[in-house]
DNA sequence: GAATTTGTACTGACCGGTCAGTTTAAACGG
DNA sequence: CCGTTTAAACTGACCGGTCAGTACAAATTC
């Protein structure tokens, strides 16, 4: 791939997660994401074969970010804060990917259904991996499932940034952050 | 308004819900929904000035009966372990709810955004009151907003419940109460 | 108490616009 | 040159919304 393609379907990133994260897949027109792009529509058709694998690669492109950030975060400090951090970082670069995320993920018979069950499955089995950590220090509170404890520390935090952007602009983000740790430290240091 | 009326808008809702929930308000069409509800589409129109103010009537119905069984819950009993109790079972009853709410809720500048904000605000004002009363007895670590953390409580519960029926389904009721149980008595108990 | 009017609820064929996707011929760029 | 992009016109299915007409029960009239 061309250094002239991937720069053309950057851009169709951009525009498509603008638009699409902010009025949803189906109500965003293929003219109008080429215009943000500032492309002409046969691009886009010549680099993606219809407008809902542009958006699959949208979704894909996107956890691969987050998960290739998870991971290196865990490297650099291995630690469930450490996960949490990066999380909330992601979420606040590219709010417009949550927005998207959110409106798909549960979408029961959706067209991305398949995709975006093995997509969170890659986040969420990180996630799962520093918990089980945890568990096995015992360090976390008896009762709690590490499975489902990961799965639903990744919707909260995406559920939180998404009401923080939304409903609770004026917070600044280390206020946000340290109201998650919290609950986190909370939840790592009980009984 | 008649009974009759009364009972082919509640055909109306629950085509609507059915169907919006799973693939998203853009996506559905009003054909499908009358076709749904087997009205005719004259109908729809007949009982809303258009598809857009239909969805709307649904939110705000369905956010009424959540508001009635969170207050009335209250009533019987006083804790936050009923209010989320009470939650939980709504959204076990009305899984199509929580998807529509879910792809909508966030939507930055959405046609229903107003609207959605004040019913958000019915619904987490209601939490925020029963945290108020752990928050005045001590009873929450210190740190913890009482409005960030109704936000967050609410929001959880409704990725929590998602998670669950679209993930997790072979897990009960009774096991996904009690996991948010153990978080929620352990921040209400904690230091 | 039959005939007629009125109001309300509903019907479904139809219209006009929208939009995903196609086509083509020409330009561009490395 | 060849892979990529452009601009613009075009197609056709689909869909939100309309509207003239139907159904029918409750009032009104004679």
């Amino acid at each position: 791939m061309s250094a002239r393609t991937t720069a053309t379907k950057q851009k169709l990133f951009d525009a498509a997660l603008k638009l699409v994260g902010e009025r949803g897949a189906a109500s965003v027109t293929v003219d109008e994401i080429a215009a943000e792009a500032g492309v002409a529509k046969g691009t886009i058709y010549y680099n993606f074969a219809s407008k809902d694998a542009l958006v699959e690669a949208l979704l894909r492109h996107g956890v691969e970010i987050l998960a290739g950030r998870l991971r290196s975060a865990e490297e650099s400090e291995n630690s469930l804060e450490a996960l949490v951090d990066e999380m909330l970082g992601f979420w606040a670069e590219y709010p417009a990917f949550g927005q998207l995320l959110v409106s798909e993920l549960w979408r029961t018979p959706g067209q991305w259904h398949g995709t975006l069950s093995l997509l969170r499955d890659d986040i969420v089995s990180i996630v799962r991996g520093q918990m089980k950590r945890l568990s096995d220090a015992g360090r976390l509170p008896e009762g709690v499932e590490v499975g489902t404890a990961s799965a639903a520390l990744f919707g909260t935090l995406l559920v939180i940034a998404l009401d923080w952007q939304v409903f609770q602009p004026e917070r600044s983000r280390d206020q946000v952050r340290e109201s998650v740790m919290h609950l986190v430290r909370g939840l790592g240091q009980a009984r």
